[in-house]
DNA sequence: ATCAAGACCGGCAACGTTACCGGCAACGCT
DNA sequence: AGCGTTGCCGGTAACGTTGCCGGTCTTGAT
């Protein structure tokens, strides 16, 4: 009872083959409906359980995905739970790593995911990441990968993103529209595609109305809840002050109420804010903070299906690149001009 | 290019055997240091990955933890950050499975993982869980487990959890301190020990303090914001209504304050409110509300640093159970007495 | 010159599974 | 009777690696 039972196992108590056993456990033409009901009886039996680690060595293949994420925050959590659906429902498993926005341990984990364990990857790169080399080696060993919520220019991979811009757009001409005249923007690191996309669209929508951007205004920083906080500070110091503020996330949005609360400066009245990701957090607090809403689960669905499909017809898909679309979801930290019926 | 590089290519370059090339990568004596460095010099050249597959199959194990939560929430996120780190550096890659909350689905996936694509299990059951047999299951095979965070007495195993009645007793007693009479405990499902602990640790408070526990306020329901704003309604609504509050989780502590806002109550003048997992958002609503802190990076260390030992010395350790404490952080939900100084 | 000891290396089997090929009856058809 | 077809099965090699055993050659001491 100590070792698992094998197909050898079987085959030397039924005094049959190897082959014979193998063919009868996977159903497989070429064998008596007597014996396979026999192999099987015993195999049920004997609680046998295939060996996968053999399997994925003879064929070269593993029905493991690797999921590499820089963290597990609300956002990204909901992603690979999406991703999980379908992954487990297409007879895949999935290894989830956090690279905790560390380049480095994306490397450590790429490699180690490597060493034959996965047969492909969906990754959203750390913020750290600004060489694709480990990625690169992935693709070069033609194995499938999808790139999601974090999606990278510098890499040419099937990719699954939100509408980053738009969303962008949607949060400034709203308060625009509600007003404000000098909008400010929480933006996270320079190399990070989701961040310069959403400033896009605030610099569109900022060119729409007719406003010009201030540099000033447009604040790169480390996308925590603690730098964002302490930048707003500094917003709220100078001495044209803004009036609104979009950030980039909710984590950051969080950072700059408590400045603007500290200041003692009443939202909406005083400053309007936005933020992005529509975290329960955000309904929560008092005011409760507008914020542009994505379909995590979605794209982590999305994601996985386009990860199988790259897999199964396995001609370039590196062009494909799936954009959901984001909707702001208005709350009172930003909604001065009442609503009309 | 296309096949990954075997030893047998690096074997048949440099026209030496299959052994000298595994003895020379593995570091291992009885090979010279000349043939060392040209192994070492085209293993490099040629970017030959070693197998882990075949290696797992011919030494029967994987170095890879399979790690089973119930979801990824804030609480089992950080735990599971914890078993990563301490998982990482001692040589394991770690595979997370959610279940869900579903039994379905934690069935699924201990029987996946068992496939031989782990070595052992970190568990923390689902809440719907309530036989045990595919983890026994996992116990016959004499392979490692160890349960964390939702520890529960039906299975002899070794286990990491918080002291629950103490953070019990420390939430209930600091009501009463703070003149609370009548204080209502929303609990989770009947089956669930952490929630059970809980409790006991609140009527442990009420009985110290000569209070007698009424049947009326302790509620069980499922630990979610709903559940727990529904049930927070009626509470609200009987005719001696409780004065204060303590939910055996934050989710839930917000489902009550949602509640206890709409039905135009202060706290914590007309009523406390005392949540349990210290998560951010207790911090950033208005008010703050009160909760005990769990040591959950930490727990996720430990929990890994358990099984890595139970892993090397495969003696018995169904006994130990490691036991960290709690700390309530006490936020103007609760805090009707002004703290002197 | 002989021998023991060490340094270095190659061959073989094994881990558990499947793919492929070949063999042997039994059967039906001309 | 001869022949192809079908149904069923067994043997062998292979996936990539390591462990074990045994062999050869050098070296240094007697």
């Amino acid at each position: 009872m100590e070792k698992p039972a094998t197909i050898k196992d079987i085959a030397r108590k039924l005094n049959i083959s190897l082959s014979t056993v193998s063919r009868a456990m996977r159903n497989a033409p070429d064998v008596n409906a007597d014996t396979r009901r026999a192999v099987q009886a015993l195999s049920e039996e004997m609680s046998y359980q295939p060996n996968k680690l053999a399997l994925s060595l003879k064929q070269r293949q593993t029905h493991n995905i690797g999921v590499i994420v820089p963290n597990l925050d609300y956002v990204l959590a909901t992603m690979v739970k999406g991703i999980d659906e379908v992954a487990l429902e297409a007879g895949y498993t999935v290894m989830v790593c956090q690279s905790n926005e560390s380049f480095g341990r994306e490397l450590v984990n790429t490699r180690r995911l490597l060493d034959s364990l996965v047969d492909g990857f969906i990754i959203s790169v750390s913020s750290e990441t600004k060489v694709f080399d480990h990625l690169k080696k992935i693709q070069e060993k033609k194995m499938p990968m999808v790139v999601f919520d974090r999606v990278t220019p510098f890499l040419k991979a099937p990719g699954v993103r939100i509408d980053n811009a738009d969303g962008g757009f949607q949060a400034t001409e709203h308060l625009v529209e509600q007003g404000y005249k000098r909008i400010a923007i929480l933006a996270g690191p320079k190399n990070l595609g989701v961040s310069n996309q959403r400033v896009e669209g605030y610099l569109y929508a900022l060119k729409k109305y007719k406003m010009k951007p201030d540099a000033d205004l447009i604040i790169y920083c480390d996308f925590n809840q603690d730098y964002a906080y302490l930048a707003t500070k500094e917003l709220l110091n100078m001495k044209k002050r803004p009036d609104a503020i979009f950030t980039i996330s909710d984590r950051m949005a969080i950072g700059a109420m408590l400045a603007i609360k500290e200041k003692g400066l009443k939202m909406p009245q005083d400053i309007g804010l936005v933020g992005f990701n529509n975290e329960p957090v955000t309904g929560l607090v008092t005011p409760g903070i507008s914020s542009v809403e994505q379909p995590c689960f979605e794209l982590g669905k999305m994601a996985a299906k386009l990860f199988i499909e790259t897999m199964h017809n396995n001609e370039d898909m590196s062009d494909v690149e799936v954009v959901l679309k984001t909707k702001l979801i208005v709350r009172e930290s930003s909604l001065r001009i009442p609503v009309k019926k």
